[in-house]
RNA sequence: CGGGGUGUAGCGCAGCUUGGUAGCGCAUCUGUUUUGGGAACAGAGGGUCGCAGGUUCAAAUCCUGUCACCCCGACCA
């Protein structure tokens, strides 16, 4: 067996203009399949653990298997669609310009160390040790061994600028793999690294991966939406992912009808105008038993101090929410957020917001720490700014106040009901900038459909995506860390700033899987099909295999991917249903027609089906899947 | 890590409440008959019932512990 599916390394025979011609090239690679040799099970029932579709599909029709949690072995099948979709990333690489490499998997700590994410990945880095007890690590991901490779080899600003890229396996001890491919502990990954002297230079590159990325999206015929992203623990400044909506995607975005897009987290609150407090009302504290929650409150306001003009609404109130935050040296600490008393804390914006911490809500130990915290009754009286001792200017960590960070929303002259730091007690009218700062402003807060986008561009909409690529400039954060210098025109040392560029492969094919199936089976879109026709003989006649196997083999002669469905002994039932779970684009049906002197032609993608004479098949077959495919340039 | 659930043949499941010969469907093998929509009949192979301990004359079943896996949340290509 020759067939050139192997994921790197030369192939067995010359396919030199591989950029343009691969899906004819590896056809030519590529022996007919048949089915009575394929290594394959199809299963007739769901696998037990698989709950969304392209999980139970590539499961059931034979494409992967389960090793173990969020880890897949690749059959057959599945490996021809995945170096499919591998060679659309690959030529559209190389065509921006990059040049492949490889690194282990397997990696020293030290580099990793030197990085801080030795430590600040925690439990999600796989280690182990060699024999002589020297830590390893299964990379996560590759910025330092990029960086290292390229300070190896490179030492002028005549060598850059440069991109490089590999596609490698990726390990991520998730906490919780999830829905098959989507999200394992090992996946494939395309990662791409752009080297530059300045920033032009880096915005230039980033720009270049960018476009790449439209081009390989569009090629792999997936859907997207290019959001602005936050950089989160990487570090870096400007970043965007490409999110592929669905409905089981993990990611929230928002998108306006003015054309702003972005991830949920790196939504920014339009901030309100600062009013004018001179003439507001003083601050008052009352009593109102039994509040300890937002709605009782509110309740309490409109029953025991109702305002003249309206009812008092949840958007009245302050909310102070007690948020625990472990940064990466292990320490832990609170800090309180404050926000308009309708709307929830989103855990994720906070924890964009406050990354690399590891943040959640505070228990009651937490709390216990500080026994001016109230419960239900919190305010910014004991929080912040105010609650600091106004003469002492720097405070030691035993008396030091707890951080408060506010809400955009909530703006001197904003005024609010919140807590009075006292049982059953508020207080009304407290007004910002005249009664209480905060620390900071802090993005926290839900955001909800039909709040207004940042740029003015209209009510935001939101919707759920996978993120399948995350292009981002990461700067000099890598390049600082593992010193990585050029010398410039004037013969001065530069730090290299960096872009860093991820297309998730394994994910990228579990979306098309999870975009083009239905009841029956997978219907891949033919440039990423594991093999262009399937071919039925449907019926014990010999006259029907051998036309069926003559057919299959003047295909495969005029370069198209055949599957023989050669097995004598298979009603053609079972291959009617083999064929549509496998998914193929399109059938050949040799079958009763055959005496009347035709075959069947049946397109997976629309459900039709033909009768096409014996003579015209292959011109007829070729042209359907040419017509799918790129033509070489 | 919190919540929920499941571990019985390669896969999907029943049996467990009320202890007493380990079952069904699919898949696999043999034979016969079938061959345009996951065939029929007859037969066969295949299981430490997750693991450990306990109760009992007797444990898949009851008790204790433990491990694993799945799903929902907190985290990420």
């Amino acid at each position: 067996m020759q067939w050139a599916l192997k994921r790197s390394g030369p192939s067995p025979r010359s396919c030199s203009d591989r950029r343009s011609r691969l899906a004819t090239c590896a056809s030519r690679l590529s022996p007919m399949l048949r089915m009575s040799t394929l290594f394959l099970r199809t299963l007739r029932e769901d696998p037990a653990e698989a709950e969304v579709a392209s999980h139970k599909l590539l499961v059931r029709a034979g494409y992967i298997r389960r090793a173990a949690p969020g880890i897949y072995t690749w059959l057959p099948l599945g490996l021809r669609v995945l170096a499919k979709v591998e060679a659309i990333v690959r030529e559209e690489m190389e065509a921006a310009g990059a040049q492949e490499v490889h690194f282990p998997a397997l990696l020293p700590k030290e580099p990793y160390e030197v990085t801080g994410r030795w430590d600040e990945y925690g439990p999600n880095l796989f280690r182990l040790q060699d024999r002589k007890g020297t830590d390893m690590l299964l990379a996560p991901t590759h910025e330092e061994m990029f960086t290292l490779l390229v300070k190896d080899l490179y030492n002028s600003y005549k060598d850059l600028p440069l991109t490089i890229f590999q596609i490698q396996n990726k390990y991520r001890d998730e906490a919780r793999p999830r829905a098959g491919l989507l999200r394992g502990r090992e996946f494939i990954m395309k990662d791409a690294y752009s080297f530059d002297i300045d920033d032009a230079g880096l915005e230039a590159s980033y720009q270049a991966q960018r476009e790449a990325y439209v081009r390989i999206f569009d090629r792999m015929g997936l859907e997207y939406v290019i959001v602005t992203a936050t950089s989160g623990a990487m570090g870096g400044s400007k970043s965007e992912e490409f999110l592929s909506p669905t409905p089981i995607g993990e990611d929230t975005y928002v998108r306006s009808p003015g054309g702003y897009a972005a991830n949920v987290e790196a939504v920014t609150t339009p901030v309100p105008d600062a009013i004018d407090f001179s003439d507001a009302p003083a601050a008052h504290v009352e009593d109102t038993p039994e509040t300890p929650t937002i709605d009782t409150l509110v309740d309490a306001a409109n029953a025991l101090h109702p305002r003249a003009d309206r009812p008092w609404t949840a958007a009245d109130t302050l909310k102070n929410v007690v948020i625990a935050a472990t940064n990466p040296a292990g320490e832990r600490g609170i800090l309180v957020v404050g926000l308009p008393g309708d709307r929830a804390v989103d855990m994720t914006r906070l924890a964009a917001a406050l990354a690399p911490a590891i943040v959640e809500p505070a228990t009651e130990e937490d709390i216990k720490k500080h026994p001016e915290l109230v419960k239900g009754y919190i305010g910014p009286g004991v929080l912040g700014p105010q609650a600091r001792p106004a003469d002492v200017e720097f405070l030691s960590a035993e008396d030091a106040t707890i951080p408060y960070m506010l809400d955009p929303r909530i703006v001197p002259g904003t005024r609010w009901i919140t807590g009075a730091d006292a049982p059953g007690k508020h207080v009304f009218e407290l007004t910002m900038g005249r009664d209480f700062v905060g620390d900071g402003v802090i993005e926290a807060a839900e955001v909800l459909a039909g709040d207004e986008a940042p740029d003015g561009s209209g009510p935001l909409e939101l919707a759920r995506g996978v993120e399948i690529g995350h292009i981002f400039q990461l700067g000099r954060k890598y390049a600082e860390a593992l010193d990585l210098k050029v010398l410039d025109v004037n013969g001065k040392q530069q730090i290299v700033t960096m872009g860093s560029y991820g297309v998730g492969v394994t994910r990228a094919l579990a979306l098309l899987a999870e975009n083009n199936n239905d009841e029956l089976g997978l219907k891949w879109p033919t440039h990423v099909a594991p093999y262009h026709v399937h071919v039925i003989a449907a019926g014990k006649d010999d006259a029907m295999h051998d036309k069926a196997e003559a057919i299959s083999k003047a295909l495969e002669a005029d370069g198209i991917e055949v599957c023989y469905d050669d097995r004598p002994k298979v009603s053609p039932g079972v291959k009617f249903k083999d064929a549509e779970l496998i998914g193929a684009p399109f059938t050949v049906v040799v079958g009763r027609g055959l005496a009347d002197g035709h075959v069947e032609f049946k397109v997976r993608a629309t459900g039709s089906s033909e009768n096409l004479p014996v003579g015209d098949v292959i011109e007829h077959v070729a042209a359907a899947v040419r017509a799918d495919l790129p033509q070489p340039a």
